[in-house]
RNA sequence: GGCCCCAUGGUCAAGUGGUUAAGACACCGCCCUUUCACGGCGGUAACGGGGGUUCAAGUCCCCCUGGGGUCACCA
């Protein structure tokens, strides 16, 4: 037996946002082609044309793209299969559905939408399948032209096999066998002059070459459809693999009322890539050795179709947010403060073309601040305070921190001893803070906390010298003696 | 409704006839500490139910229950 090149596609269909369920599936996709040193292809599947958007296709490349999950053949690459969005593809699935015409594999149909309805219903009151009946699969050749001849529009059906049984060879799920008479002869062109999804993907894999077909669940029971759809073009079987769907919390299907559904969402919500493209990972998969954070390298390394899971899973948005803030916390500064940069510019916070010093005190900000950041959002809106002095004071914080009777006048004394930290660094801040301290008999926090407070007007954040280090001696003394100022105005009003 | 798939803690998930039934997230407690995080230590918590097979069943078989999918001129 020849050992086959391992082709595998993911064909989105243009019909919305690259869905979080459909990235993992074709990274599941990418991950067995890249193991297996085959193809990954990207195909879409417009053929729906009322339901596509342009739109959408540029969403669904974006998402790809921002989760590094690149295609060996596809749309704007290209590749010897082309062309790879079916509705460039409609002559080919012309040209195959004579071919099955010719061969008697396919068959028109005149039955009209009200008939099919009414068959439908009723198979569905006596309790049985609705399928359909098989009207005109009867009709002679001569009977064919005559209807055509009339006018009368057509659909086209398969000849579908109607007994014995299909089994599906499944690498996750073993053999599952299907009786043929549950598959009726189903439409494989539409009375508009295109093809359905069943023939159209079913003529895409055969023509391009799929070795295998790793999809979701759902496609399972659609299986022995698709068999008999590639015994009618003559065309091998490819292995099958399905593998489970990620359900929401209330293991009712995902949709927009559960939160972020698509790759995009979570872009937005500040994830990461590397952090989303991981989580994926371990929905349905175990990567084994108790590993959860797990590269795309390594990922490539340890997986494995067979060790899919078979059960749907609940994604979980809690341990996403944990893997993400692993990512967060593990990269570069520079790489950190790249992602944010058109956020930071948006609000004025940085120019577009700083220069040296700007661009390491930028890092600063990021480098003291990534630590306790779990999200991008964090870097974004979290470290506002060292761009412009707080407008504001936390009101749990002024009662618990500014209320003694002499903060106001610690505040203003703070301000001064600043002075004598020189260089200005955390270390010589902490020295001349500690000494202050000793000098006055106070605890650590009597000052500390009411200086946070002052500088950043909230109660939580970095180590305080660390982040007063960052905000420059200047910025300090300007916001502590500002503070004060606030809390002599508190004073007057009360009064 | 017919057919198909699935079933280990709240969630993800090891486990492939003999285990004190891993680990991670979340949760709770303690420690570290100027706050919040991070980190460290510890804890609560599971084999859906019923029959078999076997010396022995989370692991194999059957039934039930529950969940999901599919049966379109959508993909």
């Amino acid at each position: 037996m020849i050992e086959q090149r391992v082709r595998v596609r993911f064909a989105p269909s243009p019909t919305g946002a690259l869905h979080i369920g459909g990235a993992r599936t074709a990274y599941f996709n990418w991950l067995f082609a890249r193991k297996s040193g085959g193809t990954f292809v990207l195909r879409i599947d417009d053929t729906d044309t009322s339901r596509s958007s342009e739109a959408s296709y540029q969403q669904i490349i974006d998402s790809f793209r921002w989760l590094g999950l690149s295609w060996d053949e596809g749309p704007e690459i290209g590749g010897e299969f082309g062309p790879y969005r079916q509705s460039e593809r409609l002559a080919l699935y012309r040209e195959e559905l004579q071919r099955l015409l010719a061969e008697d594999k396919v068959y028109p149909c005149f039955c009209t939408q009200e008939q099919l309805l009414a068959e439908r219903e009723k198979a569905q009151k006596d309790g049985r399948t609705p399928h359909y009946s098989g009207h005109c699969r009867q009709l002679t050749r001569e009977q064919q032209e005559y209807e055509l001849a009339a006018g009368k529009t057509a659909v086209y059906r398969l000849r579908a096999p109607k007994s014995g049984s299909t089994v599906v060879s499944d690498m996750i799920r073993g053999e599952v066998v299907f009786n043929n008479e549950e598959i009726d002869d189903f439409i494989v062109w539409k009375a508009d002059g295109t093809p359905t999804y069943h023939f159209a993907s079913c003529v895409d894999d055969y023509k391009m070459g799929i070795t295998h077909i790793i999809r979701a669940d759902e496609h399972l029971s659609n299986t022995p459809r698709h068999i008999a759809m590639f015994q009618a073009l003559g065309a091998p079987i490819p292995q099958f693999a399905h593998i489970p769907m990620i359900l929401a919390p209330d293991r009712s299907k995902l949709s927009k009322r559960h939160g972020a559904t698509s790759v995009d969402e979570y872009r937005m919500a500040g994830i990461l890539p590397e952090a989303l493209i991981n989580y994926l990972l371990l929905l349905g998969f175990s990567p084994g050795e108790d590993k959860e954070l797990v590269e795309v390298e390594q990922a490539i390394e340890l997986f494995d179709l067979r060790k899919v899971t078979k059960h749907a899973a609940i994604y979980d948005v809690k341990k996403l947010a944990w893997v993400n803030s692993h990512y967060i916390h593990s990269a570069s500064p520079d790489y950190l403060l790249a992602l944010v940069w058109e956020a930071w510019l948006g609000r004025h916070w940085t120019i577009a073309n700083p220069n040296r010093e700007q661009l390491a005190w930028l890092r600063s900000v990021i480098v003291v601040m990534q630590e306790r950041s779990h999200n991008l959002q964090d870097l974004q809106d979290g470290v506002a305070y060292y761009f412009s002095a707080p407008m504001q004071y936390d009101v749990k914080g002024v009662r618990k921190h500014f209320t003694a009777p002499s903060t106001q006048e610690h505040l203003r004394r703070t301000a001064d001893i600043l002075q004598d930290a020189v260089p200005f660094t955390a270390h010589t801040i902490e020295r001349v803070f500690r000494r202050f301290i000793a000098q006055q008999g106070l605890k650590g926090g009597e000052l500390i906390h009411p200086t946070r407070l002052s500088l950043s007007g909230l109660t939580t954040g970095p180590g305080l010298f660390d982040m007063m280090a960052v905000l420059g001696r200047v910025e300090c003394r300007q916001r502590l003696l500002a503070a004060a100022d606030w809390i002599g105005q508190q004073v007057e009003l009360k009064v």
